[in-house]
DNA sequence: GGGCCTCAAGTTTTT
DNA sequence: CTTGAGGCCC
């Protein structure tokens, strides 16, 4: 009798009927791991008689929530809507909405994002006036952060302070900054975890109530789970220890969240029970892509022995190029889809990745002057805009009016002629009768030098009441439109006229198509709800593969994804691995992360890899340079595709030339056809900007730092370039064209020339190449 | 109170 | 280079 779980291999298989007890399934990148949870649940329900109610699969994006659940679907003829199948923070906003009042919350709290943590962080600092500059909110809020991922709270974090007075004063702020979101009613993202397993440590009857309907419990990405996750996971699962986790140890990739990759490498002396079950065979990749996989991530040591293999071919080799800027690596890799592209090829399979979003800027222009359609995912999220901040705030003070920071936030915008001071004895006025801000607008009369402000306030107060009143009877399109049409928000835009005003309506409009959306998908809308789904979304959720563009995204955002071509950019030392992680203080584990993350992407490609670099790269506003990522070095070099040594050519006549050779021309020129067709327009958040000119500076278009053709192909330098050492060293006073007078404190050897740092007594330190710093001896 | 200007900092990754 | 925040002037 055939049956569903024939197609799999004899290791899945063993996973999917493996249904009693702790079981660790460590699947390699490839390895179908989300077909054998698909399935075991299937298995669960079709030949155990489980019920799907009792069924909880915790996936870490939204998006592969939904991918989970559209497959069990599939395989299912009934039941499959009933199973429990959300992200960790989603899990846990349902269960603290139904529960939370037991720990003194409403139920009805709103969710901070990172920029409302940062307000209140901003405020808590200049409450217990301290220095703004000693304390910044992002700083800060690790510390909050880490503090929170470890379940420790204020009293705890003071207690551990000892006598260092840094630490003294953050756990003033977090004690603040603590009280503050309570008496918002908010939540920041870590507090979801957080609540949820104090609740389930304080009230055993909340506790019971999830250890019984959730008899089997499964965690996808186990990897990336931290410690509060880890505690949440094994309360739920202590009754009946039906806990399946499926990860892979090689691709935990967020340590620098929390994380804590022991979960995974520890699980088997937690549950000493449990069954171990690998996955190494890959579907995905071809031998050739593997095999650089596997030759990147050996060089780690704190990892569990694996090896994928496959049975796919060979495949075509890595090809790996150095440009001279970022510039020329974009337009190569624009150049080489376009070349790939054939009429039966998509521009969706292919995808560039990248270790930063700043790195997407210039990709996106040379995409937007070729033509080739394309998205970027990620960055500035969407929901992180002014323009859709603004208008949230509404809706959430329409939904809750205890929230203080999204009163402050709109208070007076658009422009209702309240400003600061009056704001500020509004505040001191709520602080001292410990009333909410928006309460105490309400009252604005009885509050003392107010003047004609108090009736603005109080005209504010009777707005939200009638958009409150409205909210009975209106559906969720009806009552954002009439906020929109009330408060004139997009009349203001389209008076102003700008581009960017342009862009914010464009936005606007977007938002009210999500709202549409979800007011359309959902039995029961409730602006609550539509203000959860909107905190908990992440830009790459929003990734539609029917959608036929290329992909822009990090290689964190990578993660779970596969396309046929794949291209990494910023091969380099200082970007990937990260200079971050290269300073860190615990040694090599910051950049044993970034291998994992190096694994990562080489393990998204199904068919062509393709990896770039370029010598020299603008970062902040001054030239960078970097060398050849220490990454492409671990790829075993026959697997890898180096550009033939390339021919001499003529110096560029442009700025970037120097003197004797410049840079190699290759075959790569970018004067192909096709390239100057209008960008295609496209909806959504504002990436769409338009076609810049060609930068026309006549830059030679590629170079082979491999030129010369030594034995050692990662030769830092070419050896038939010639440089001319400086004329001044290390302590001399030299003259800067645009920066004025300093002093040199640093020489150092780079590819191709030498990187000079020079102490201006005016503009500060800078670095900068000798060859055009045309810096003078004085 | 509002607008403009200057200055400073930032960029590692995100639920 | 960009963006945001704070300061200053109207």
């Amino acid at each position: 009798m055939s049956s569903i779980y024939d197609s799999l291999n004899p290791a899945q298989q063993e996973a999917v009927r493996h249904t009693e007890g702790p079981l660790l399934i460590l699947a390699g990148a490839g390895s179908g791991k989300t077909r054998v949870l698909t399935h075991r649940i299937a298995y669960l329900i079709e030949e155990c008689d489980v019920n799907p109610w009792n069924i909880f699969a915790i996936t870490f994006t939204n998006k592969a929530a939904k991918e989970m659940r559209e497959r069990v679907d599939a395989l299912l003829s009934y039941g499959a809507e009933d199973v429990w199948v959300s992200t960790f923070h989603s899990a846990c906003v349902r269960i603290l909405r139904r529960f939370i009042d037991r720990l003194g919350y409403d139920r009805n709290f709103t969710i901070y994002d990172t920029d409302d943590q940062k307000t209140v962080v901003k405020e808590a600092v200049k409450k217990l006036d301290l220095d703004p500059k000693l304390f910044r909110e992002r700083a800060v809020l690790s510390h909050i952060s880490s503090a929170k991922n470890k379940m420790i709270g204020p009293d705890t974090f003071a207690a551990q302070t000892g006598n260092d007075p840094y630490m003294k004063k953050i756990a003033d702020i977090y004690r603040e900054y603590q009280e503050r979101l309570k008496a918002n009613n908010a939540l920041d993202f870590d507090d979801l975890l957080c609540r949820a397993v104090e609740l389930f440590e304080k009230d055993s009857e909340a506790l019971e109530y999830y250890q019984n309907r959730f008899k089997y419990i499964m965690v996808d990405e186990y990897q990336d789970t931290n410690a509060v996750q880890f505690r949440f996971v094994s309360l739920i699962a202590a009754k009946y220890r039906n806990l399946c986790v499926v990860g892979d140890d090689d691709q935990s990739i967020y340590g620098f969240r929390g994380a804590d990759i022991r979960n995974i490498l520890g699980f088997e002396k937690v549950f000493p029970d449990a069954k171990v079950i690998r996955l190494e065979e890959n579907y995905r990749s071809t031998k050739i892509i593997l095999d650089a996989a596997n030759g990147v991530i050996h060089h780690n040591t704190t990892r569990k022995d694996k090896t994928l293999w496959t049975e796919k071919g060979e495949g075509s080799k890595i090809i790996f190029r150095t440009y001279p800027t970022e510039h020329d690596e974009a337009r190569a890799i624009v150049k080489d889809i376009a070349r790939r592209k054939k009429a039966d090829t998509q521009y969706n399979e292919f995808a560039v990745l990248y270790r930063t979003n700043a790195q997407a800027r210039v990709l996106e222009e040379k995409f937007i002057m070729s033509g080739i359609p394309y998205r970027v995912y990620g960055g500035v999220n969407f929901y992180q805009r002014k323009e859709i901040k603004d208008i949230l705030a509404y809706l959430k003070i329409i939904d809750s009016g205890l929230d203080d920071v999204s009163v402050r936030r709109i208070i007076n915008v658009p422009k209702r002629g309240i400003g600061a001071t009056s704001l500020g004895r509004a505040e001191a006025y709520a602080a001292k009768w410990n009333i909410n801000l928006l309460e105490a607008l309400r009252i604005a009369d009885t509050i003392d030098g107010l003047g004609r402000a108090s009736d603005k306030m109080k005209s504010f107060v009777d707005m939200i009441d009638v958009f409150r009143t409205k909210q009975k009877f209106l559906s969720l399109t009806e009552l954002y439109d009439d906020v929109i049409e009330t408060i004139g928000y997009a009349q203001v835009l389209q008076e102003d006229g700008s581009d960017e005003a342009k862009t914010r309506l464009e936005n606007l409009d977007e938002l009210r198509n999500k709202i549409v959306e979800y007011q359309d998908n959902s039995e029961e809308p409730t602006l609550t709800e539509l203000m959860e789904q909107i905190a908990l979304v992440a830009d790459i959720d929003n990734l539609d593969e029917s959608d036929d563009r290329v992909a822009l995204m990090t290689l964190h955002s990578a993660k779970g994804l596969e396309f046929p071509h794949v291209y990494m950019a910023g091969m380099e030392e200082g970007l990937f691995p990260s200079y971050m992680s290269l300073n860190s203080d615990d040694g090599d584990d910051a950049v044993e992360e970034e291998r994992r993350l190096c694994y990562v992407g080489i393990t998204r490609a199904m068919q062509t890899l393709m990896m770039t670099c370029a010598m020299q790269r603008m970062v902040h506003g001054n030239f960078q340079i970097n060398e050849v990522s220490r990454f492409v070095k671990e790829i075993p070099p026959k697997l890898l595709d180096l550009e033939a040594p390339a021919q001499r050519s003529r110096s560029g006549g442009d700025s970037f030339g120097r003197g004797a050779g410049g840079f190699a021309k290759s075959a790569n020129s970018f004067s192909g056809n096709g390239y100057s067709g209008p960008a295609n327009s496209f909806s959504g958040n504002g990436r769409s900007g338009s076609a810049g000119s060609f930068s026309g500076k006549g830059r030679s278009k590629s170079a082979n730092p491999f030129a010369g053709g030594g034995s050692n192909p990662f030769a830092t330098k070419g050896s038939d370039m010639v440089k001319t050492l400086p004329d001044y060293s290390v302590g001399d006073r030299v003259k800067h064209i645009k920066f004025g007078e300093g002093t040199v404190t640093e020489i150092k050897d780079v590819q191709k020339d030498y990187q000079v740092t020079v102490e201006f007594d005016g503009s500060g330190v800078k670095k900068m190449l000798a060859g055009f710093a045309r810096l003078k001896k004085i």
